[in-house]
DNA sequence: TAACAATTGTTATTCTATAACATAACATGA
DNA sequence: TCATGTTATGTTATAGAATAACAATTGTTA
């Protein structure tokens, strides 16, 4: 059975394959994945909850590089831009991507108590507003579409301490 | 016909039909549009293009009120829990509702050029993100559903200065 | 190797938002 | 009216997020 609740052991694995991933697309593309770049992109994987700029440069500290905001914001920027992380403008935090390298937007169920992400590929809802923008003349260039509220476990949470 | 182009005595009145609305909203609730409140959202649907706090406070400095960012946070704070105002994640910036005092999240088509909204009530994309949500035993508590583009106008100014 | 481009380091600053506490305005009942 | 409690605002300081500007380094190519 695939399904362990194991998180750990399902995560070292998702974080392995989203990096090699990165390295596939950056080959193609021509564009380096450079130490910096890869390992921004490894914490935000390894995290099961996204995570903000601050926290991830504290991790590159921890690792003993040195470092600034700039820093991490530059390697943010280039993950962005190569479709591997999404930042959710909702909570300033950065999450990576189910489907890394297919430019898109992106949807997002994000729990406002456990930070877990879920990520959407709605059609409906993309072809929706894109037929909203369409019939006011609006170029749609990106859509932020994310969904706060709280996943099934944190409400079972919620509901157990409230006893 | 009343498609006027003039957008300036058009606003004067939405401005005028806000701040009515609010008011008699409050009376409802019985809560209160203080003067403070009041001028914060009359600064916001007096501009075009949706405002961010500091460009608020401003405005407030420049009727010679005193004031400190505090002062027009929490007077935000109040004409978004009233559902008078949305905050655009994406942007960091507050745009007047068009339905005020129905609660709800609002969907947006915002303008990276000239910063125009156009506030949405597409009820398919709730559906679907609801729809989506349930099958995932998520509990949705707000929706940020923010379309950004550039309006019809924008692409004519943009295209006329590429000559 | 020399020259150029891309990446990272470094310092400082801007923009956004809130914490904490003091003061003032408003309401309510004695 | 006055004391009381509550709500709203003033004030200072700080936290949090993001970028500007320039220096140093690394990688690439002629
Ligand atoms: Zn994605
Ligand atoms: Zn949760
Ligand atoms: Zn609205
Ligand atoms: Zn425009």
């Amino acid at each position: 059975m695939k399904q362990s609740s194991d998180c750990s052991s399902l995560q070292l694995t998702t974080t392995q394959w989203a990096l090699s991933e990165a390295e596939t697309v950056c080959q193609q593309r021509g564009v380096r994945l450079t130490e910096l770049r890869r390992r921004v992109l490894e914490i935000i994987w390894n995290h099961s909850s996204p995570l903000g700029a601050y926290a991830i440069l504290d991790v590159l500290r921890n690792d003993g590089r040195q470092g600034a905001p700039p820093t991490v914001y530059r390697a943010l920027d280039f993950l962005l831009e190569q479709g591997f992380i999404h930042r959710l403008a909702s909570l300033n935090v950065f999450t990576g991507c189910r489907q890394p390298g297919a430019h898109h937007s992106g949807q997002f169920l994000i729990c406002r108590d456990c930070g877990q992400v879920d990520e959407l590929s709605n059609l409906t809802v993309d072809a929706a507003l894109r037929a909203e923008a369409m019939a006011r003349d609006f170029e749609v260039s990106a859509q932020t579409v994310e969904v706060l509220g709280r996943c099934l476990m944190c409400r079972n949470e919620a509901s157990h301490h409230a006893n």
